[in-house]
DNA sequence: CCGGATTTGTGCGTATGTATG
DNA sequence: ACATACATACGCACAAATCCG
C-alpha cells in the first residue's frame, strides 16, 4: 500500500491528487456510504502531508457533495452514486437512464446542415461532400448534465430529424417520425480524456475532470448506418455498461 | 470557442489545464500529426496568459513524446496513437492488440488463493466464502505498460489456472489447459477514474492521469459464469472499441 | 548574402498560490 | 492565525535559430 509518494511539481497540487485519490477510494466501494473517513490526523500520517493539506482536500470533497465534515465527529460519505448507461445492440437512452433517474431530458443546443467531412461520410457509407444534418444536444438526469452529444444524419433521407427531435426530445421517437421504427447499434468507441474548457461549461464539470468519449454509429434493420454521434459523458456521474445477450 | 476562462485556484496550475487542452485537440485530430502548433505567442494570446505559461505547458507535452519544439521554427505534433482494444463478445487481448502492437506480453504480478466476497460470488455466481484464486497480472505493449488486471477463478473448477498462465502468459491458453476451449464475454461496466498511487506506479503514469476501469464476467459456452475480472488501462494508450456482430 | 520578421530559448524581478510547522 | 519556503504565473528584455523577400 502506499508504494509511491505524492509528486511535487506535476501542476497538480497536493491537495488535490488527496482528494482525486479519496474519491476514486469512495467511487470503488473502499468507503462506504454513510461511513466514517479516517481522522484528518490519520489522513496526513498515511500521505505524509501536514493536516492543513488533508484539509483542503477534504474542503474539496465537501464542496462536490461526496463528504461531509462535522466538527468533533469526523468525515463522512454522503454519495457515491453513478448512473449505469447501457450499451447494447438495442440501447436507448431514454430507456436505460429512465428508469434510475427521476427526470430525463434532452435539450437541443444546435441545428445545422453541413457537408460531410470524409470522416462523416464514411461511418455514414455516403459520398463525402453531401449534405448530412448536425443535431448538437444535452442531456440531463435529475437536472444535472449528464452528456452532450453530437449526431450527424444524412440530410436526403432524414430532412426533418431536426424538427422531430426538437418536438420530441428523443432520437428514438424522432428517427420513428421518419421512418425508423427499429435500430441497432452497429460499434461504439471509447475513450477517456481530461474535460475540455468546452466540457467545464456545458457539464458543469471542474478542469481536471474526465469525460468519457464514444462515437458511435447506428443502423437500421438492413445494416445501412443512419447515424453517427459522438458523445462526452461527464465520467463521475456515469458507467457503460455493455451486455452481450447470449 | 473559449467560453470559459482557465480556473485559477482549482489546484490545478493553469500550464496543466493547457497541456492537458492541447494534449485533447491533438488526440481529437484537430491537429494532424507533423503539423505545426500555434506559436507560443499566438497560444498564449488565445488562452490569455504568459507564454512562459505555454512554454510550461508545451514543455510537459514534449517530455510525454506528443510535440516538439525547435528553435526558430515552432513546436511540432510528433504523435497521436491509441492501441485500439476490441471488446466484443470472443475478445480476446492477445488476438486484439497482438496486431497493432510489436510485442505483447502478460506479466504475473501475484498468485493467491481468497474467500470469495459477496461481490465475487455474484459475478461467478458461487456460494460467498468458498475459495476463489486471485490472478493479478500486468500487460505490456512494446515494452509500454497498458493495462493492470485482477482476475478472480472458482478454486474448485480452475486449480490450476494460476501455474497454467504463468507457463503460456495468456488467459485463453491457461483456460485452455483447464478444459476450457471456448468462452464468451458475457458483461463489460467501463468506468474513467484518476489515476491512484498504485496506478501511477505499475502503469508508469503521472498524477492526474486518468484510467479506464472495466469490470467483466467471462462465462464458458453453456452461460456458467468462469472469470470476473476488473482492469485498469492506460487511457492515453489505448481506446475500447466495442463491435456488435449484425 | 543581407536584413527584417518570426519563432523558440533564457534570465531576472515580483506577486500570488501552495505546503509546512 | 502567523511565519517560512517553494511552486506557479506574470511582465519585460534579449539572445539564438530559422524563414523569406
Amino acid at each position: 500500500m502506499n508504494v509511491k509518494a505524492l509528486e511535487r511539481r506535476s501542476g497538480i497540487a497536493i491537495w488535490r491528487q488527496i482528494a482525486d485519490e479519496l474519491r476514486n477510494e469512495i467511487a470503488t466501494n473502499l468507503a462506504l456510504k454513510d461511513s466514517r473517513l479516517p481522522s484528518e490526523l490519520t489522513l496526513a500520517k498515511r500521505f505524509d502531508v501536514n493536516r492543513h493539506t488533508v484539509r483542503a482536500a477534504l474542503n474539496a470533497l465537501a464542496k462536490e457533495g461526496i463528504v461531509e465534515s462535522r466538527q468533533g465527529q469526523g468525515t463522512f460519505v454522503r454519495r457515491q452514486t453513478r448512473i449505469s448507461y447501457p450499451i447494447g445492440k438495442r440501447t436507448r437512452f431514454s430507456d436505460g437512464i429512465g428508469k434510475q433517474a427521476q427526470t430525463t431530458r434532452g435539450k437541443l443546443l444546435s441545428l445545422s446542415t453541413e457537408i460531410a467531412t470524409p470522416e462523416i461520410a464514411s461511418a455514414l457509407q455516403i459520398t463525402a461532400g453531401s449534405n448530412v444534418i448536425c443535431l448538437d444536444a444535452l442531456s440531463e438526469a435529475d437536472g444535472m448534465p449528464v452528456s452532450r452529444s453530437t449526431s450527424w444524419f444524412c440530410a436526403q433521407r432524414f430532412p426533418d430529424i431536426g424538427a422531430a427531435y426538437q418536438t420530441t426530445g428523443s432520437i428514438t421517437k424522432a428517427l420513428a417520425h421518419c421512418g425508423v421504427d427499429d435500430y441497432l447499434r452497429q460499434s461504439t468507441e471509447i475513450e477517456a480524456h481530461h474535460a475540455t474548457m468546452n466540457d467545464t461549461e456545458y457539464l458543469q464539470l471542474s478542469p481536471g475532470a474526465i469525460v468519457l468519449v464514444t462515437q458511435a454509429i447506428n443502423s437500421d434493420t438492413d445494416g445501412n448506418p443512419i447515424q453517427y454521434s459522438k458523445t462526452r459523458f461527464a465520467a463521475d456521474r456515469v458507467s457503460l455498461m455493455i451486455a452481450n445477450e447470449l
